[in-house]
This record gives C-alpha cells, sequence and structure tokens, in this order.
DNA sequence: ACCACCTATAGATATTTATCTATATTTAAT
DNA sequence: ATTAAATATAGATAAATATCTATAGGTGGT
C-alpha cells in the first residue's frame, strides 16, 4: 500500500462504491461522471496492490482486502471527524489554553473573574502566571501568553489595552498611627512619616514617586519591601505608612486605618492587554468575552469600567 | 478543516516538523528544500484554517489545534500500518476467505485435507460449498469460489485442472448376494441385476455409462437415487448392486461385498480446479501449497497423484 | 441472439501539486 | 548594531491529478 497516490477524495470515492455496490451509481451520486470513478478506482487498486472489488451478480463486493480498507476508511474519517469537531470548540473557545500573565496585585482580582469562567468553561485550561511589572512586560515582549494583566499597560507599539476596573490607591497606617483618624490630611503630612514601599519596577510605586516628583516632596523614610502582603502586614504590625491598592486590603482591615489624604488621587486602572501582531487563542478571546459581559456581576459594580471592546474579541466566525 | 487539499504527504511533513521542532530540520530530514517544507505547512494551516504552530525560543510549537492534528495523525497513520499489516497476512495466505465449491462425493476426502489446513491457519475463513456436480458446475461459471474440486473437470476454456487423488470405483453388492464371492466376473454379468445409480447429472454415473455405451452393454434393470449414502445404504440393505468411489465407502463396510469385476476398470481422479481468468483468494492458494506439500501426509499415500504445480500457485511476491 | 446496463480504456485538457532557486524578512544572540 | 540562522515569499517548471467525451468490452436477462 503507497499512500503517496492515495487522496482523501480517492478513499471518499472508494467508500461510496462500497456503499453503492456501483461504480455507475457512485458517479451519479458524486456528480461525476462513470470513467472517472472507474479510473479512480483502478488507481486505488494500483496503490494497494490487491484487488478490491470483485464482480457479482451485477453488483461489485469487496474483497477482503477491500472490506478491511473500507473499515480503515471508517476509522480515519472518523478521526477526522472528531478533529473537526475539537476544532469547532476551538474555534467557540470551549477548549484549549488561555494564558494569562498579570502583576502580583492583580491576583486579588483576577480569579474572581477566572474563577467564574473556568466553572462554566471546564474544558479550557487556563495558565496563570504571576509576577513584577518588569517580569510580565518581559513575556509580554516575548509574547509568552494570550493576554496581560497591567495596571500601567506598556506603550509599545503593537499594544492594545483596555481597562475594566479602577484601581483606587489608598494610604494607610496602623489604627493607632497619629495619623489615623485624622481628617483632612494632605500628601505632605503622609510623606514625613516613615513609608513602606514596593521594589522600582511596581506600577503603584512608579505612580506614587511620579506624583511626589510632580509635586516636589521626597520621602524622609522608606522601606523597600517584595510584595503587597508584606507591605500590608508590615503596616498592620505599626512599622510605618504606605499606598497601596485598595484591592489589595480585602475586607478585613483589621489593625489598619485609611488615611484621609484629601489632596491626593491616586486611582490608576487596571487593564487587559494583547498584542495585535499575535494570535491570540480562542480560549482568551472567550475569556475577555466573558469577562466583558459578566464583568458587573463578579466586581463590585461602582468600580468597573468596560473597555473592553476596544480589544476586539467578536465571535468567532467559524 | 478542508481534506480535499491535504495529503498524506502533507501530513507526513507536518508530523516531522511537530517532532523536529524546525522546519530548516524537516527540510533536512526528509531531503527537501526549506521553503518546500514551508509551503506546505502553510497550505496545511490553510486547511485547516487555524495557525498549527507558534514561534518561541527559535523553536516551532504545535498550537492547540496542531497538537490535536498530530495525534490524529498518528492515529490515522497507525490504522493504515494496521491495514498494511493486514494485507501482508492476506498475501501470505494467513488471512482472507477461502471459498471451494465440491462435488457430493468429494466430501469424504476434502476434509482431510482443509482440517489440518484450518488448524494451521486459525485466520483464514473457509467456506465450502457441497452440491452434486451440476450446481458446482454452475457456481464454478459464475466464479463464486476460489477452487472447485470435480472428478470429471470441466472442459471450459478458462479452467486449469490439477489431479491429485486417485478416485477407484468399485462394484457393490450386498454380502449375500449371488455375485458376491464369485472372482472374475465381467461387466456384462454385473449388469444383469437390477443396478442402483445416482441422478444423471453426476460424474460416477457419466463415466459408467460411457463405460457401457462403449461396449454396447445396456443396463436391464435400474433405481435412482439422490445420494451415494442412499445408494450404500440400499445395497447394504439388499435392494441390488452398485458403482461406488471407494472413498464413499470408507472402512465399515459392514453389509457390503467389493466385487471382482476384472474386465473393467473405472478409476477417475480427483481435481482441484482454478479459473484462470479470475483472481484467486491469497488464502486458497495458501490451501493449494499446503495441499501440495502435505498431500501424502494426510490422504492414503497409494492413491494420491500430486499435479498441483499445474495450478502454479507459487509463493507471493508481496 | 439481442438489448440494456454496467465497467474499462483511450485520448484530451485544465488544474493542482510538489518542488526547485533566489531573495526578502524575521528572530535571537553577540 | 551586526551577524547568523530560521522562516517566508516570489517566480518558475515539470509532473501528477481530476475530469471530461467517446468508445469498446462484458454480463445478465428476455
Amino acid at each position: 500500500m503507497d499512500l503517496r497516490h492515495v487522496s482523501f477524495r480517492l478513499l471518499e470515492v472508494f467508500m461510496s462504491v462500497v456503499k453503492s455496490g456501483s461504480i455507475s451509481e457512485t458517479a451519479r451520486r458524486l456528480h461525476l461522471t462513470q470513467p472517472t470513478v472507474s479510473l479512480q478506482i483502478k488507481r486505488l487498486q494500483e496503490a494497494v496492490a490487491e484487488p478490491l472489488f470483485y464482480t457479482y451478480q451485477q453488483r461489485l463486493h469487496p474483497t477482503d482486502a477491500g472490506l478491511r480498507l473500507f473499515q480503515t476508511c471508517q476509522q480515519v474519517f472518523g478521526h477526522f471527524e472528531d478533529y473537526q469537531g475539537y476544532l469547532e470548540e476551538l474555534r467557540g473557545g470551549e477548549r484549549g489554553h488561555c494564558r494569562i500573565a498579570m502583576v502580583n496585585t492583580a491576583q486579588y482580582i483576577l480569579p474572581k473573574l477566572y474563577g467564574p469562567f473556568s466553572a462554566t468553561h471546564p474544558n479550557v485550561e487556563m495558565h496563570v502566571e504571576v509576577g513584577n511589572r518588569e517580569h510580565v512586560l518581559s513575556r509580554f515582549e516575548r509574547g509568552e501568553d494570550d493576554l496581560y494583566v497591567f495596571s500601567h499597560p506598556p506603550t509599545l507599539e503593537h499594544a492594545q489595552a483596555a481597562r475594566f476596573l479602577k484601581n483606587p490607591l489608598v494610604f494607610i497606617a496602623p489604627k493607632n498611627h497619629s495619623l489615623s483618624h485624622r481628617v483632612g490630611l494632605t500628601l505632605a503630612d503622609v510623606v514625613k512619616h516613615r513609608f513602606l514601599l514596593r521594589e522600582s519596577g511596581s506600577a503603584t510605586r512608579m505612580l506614587f514617586e511620579s506624583e511626589l516628583q510632580s509635586r516636589g516632596l521626597v520621602l524622609s523614610n522608606s522601606v523597600k519591601m517584595a510584595s503587597n502582603e508584606a507591605i500590608r502586614e508590615a503596616v498592620s504590625a505599626g512599622m510605618g505608612v504606605a499606598v497601596l491598592s485598595e484591592h489589595v486590603l480585602g475586607l478585613d482591615q483589621s489593625n489598619i486605618a485609611k488615611l484621609d489624604v484629601c489632596d491626593t488621587n491616586l486611582a490608576s486602572h487596571w487593564y487587559f492587554v494583547v498584542r495585535t501582531d499575535r494570535h491570540i487563542s480562542h480560549s482568551a478571546k472567550s475569556f475577555l468575552r466573558f469577562a466583558a459581559s459578566h464583568l458587573e456581576r463578579y466586581l463590585q459594580s461602582p468600580w468597573t469600567e468596560n473597555e473592553l471592546h476596544l480589544l476586539n474579541v467578536t465571535e468567532q466566525q467559524s
């Protein structure tokens, strides 16, 4: 059996001949002429190097080799049909991988979206990568993921970003701190105290520092810490004051007080970012569609800010 | 996925690219140029209408759709390999159908050959058709079987016959018959008695009647019976005399005596017959080879007469 | 023996395909 | 920024393929 000269078309014609038991009938069914079918069968027999049919009572019957080939064809076409089905699920965003890379802070919000998504799309395999801004940025540049979540989206050429959530930054201090419970604080009041900060790459820090710079302020005393959690706990333990995404605080604000800094509004935004020069997986598109339509349901309404249409992830064309 | 523009070759190339993770490497392995492979992959992706690879760290990795296609290909090629294996068994005569049609009398001898054959070729499906000469002849004319067993082979154009066993005809009578135990009988002596005969189509009867005719004798009193067994039993019961293949008598010659007719030798022969204008199944050829080499082992030696080489069923060319 | 229906062969043609060489573009690493 | 390696594209060509029409050859039934 020499597969080189066998095409799927040839096998289709062959199967039709087995089913109909007649070359002429097959020609009629497939809108071909009888000699065409005759020749196809001849060629297939040459490729197999074995007769595939014998004539008996005006009909063609498959030989042993023919019958077995027919069964083989059925299985083969079955596999391609399965594949076709897989493709459809893939294109519908019901299957495949969805890779998201996000900066640390985002892990307080994104699970609220991809948790329900995963539950309703059980065959989609989610890969979530969490790291600091630098790390996520490098993944973005290499195009290792389908979707990126930034607070300050990169301004690179082929980056398309869309806001989906406000990211209000709040100043916090231990409840027994001298600033707590005071009203009408200014930024200048706060920076006099020992300040806990993230590492330089962090978006929160970048935003905060540019605010300081634009207002000509400097921190008198700062401590660098590696994670938002470390800062929150350190503030709680009385080490100093800090600025943090309100999402990081969560609901249990045990020993922490938000400060009423009235001259500063450091709100930023959360963005979904995609590379416009890369293919994005259907599952990831599906996830974005899901996010776009259920945003208000899974994230607290006053903060949502649905711009996801910018990523134009409309339904697939199948 | 449009299978019309997909060939097995294309899938082979695709699989090689998945395995090697590189178009150039695949080109080297398959002795093609790099643009050729590149183009093939492009075409396949067009047929699937989905990207199959993504580039990462200088290597091509299959996407979800690509990986699934690869698995599909593995299964598909697996089926064709299975088929290839089946074909080899078929050509080796280890598989498939073997259809034999034989005249009634032959059923006393053929099982001795195809019994052992079946035992050593368990995957060959034997179909045995038994009937009178006319019936077998009509099957031969329609080419419904691979192999035919006749005592008097048809002299049709595309019939090739080969002797394999002598078929001695003997005259029989009940043990208490007046002819029994007499020595030096002539044919003329025998035909005076009531004679039990098969139907007109029977080879035994044909042979006997032509002998009678050539010697100018006629039967004085004859009875027609449908089967060899009926004749044997009738003779045993004292109804008359008869001429039968010695093979039909078997070993238990209970109440039957062979007559010593010394002026007549009605020996004929058993023939395997094939149609030279038809394909004969590999299993049938295998059976003939088996018969040719084990003839003396399974049939009593003095009677065998191995001419089976005439059917030229040499080993397959695979 | 003839007719109707099937299958096979011959001859022709337009399309598709596999494949090449040459060159451009992209990507990764120095 | 330069280079090396990989991939993609363009252009060309010979071979293979699918398909047709016309015709010949078989087969089974009346």
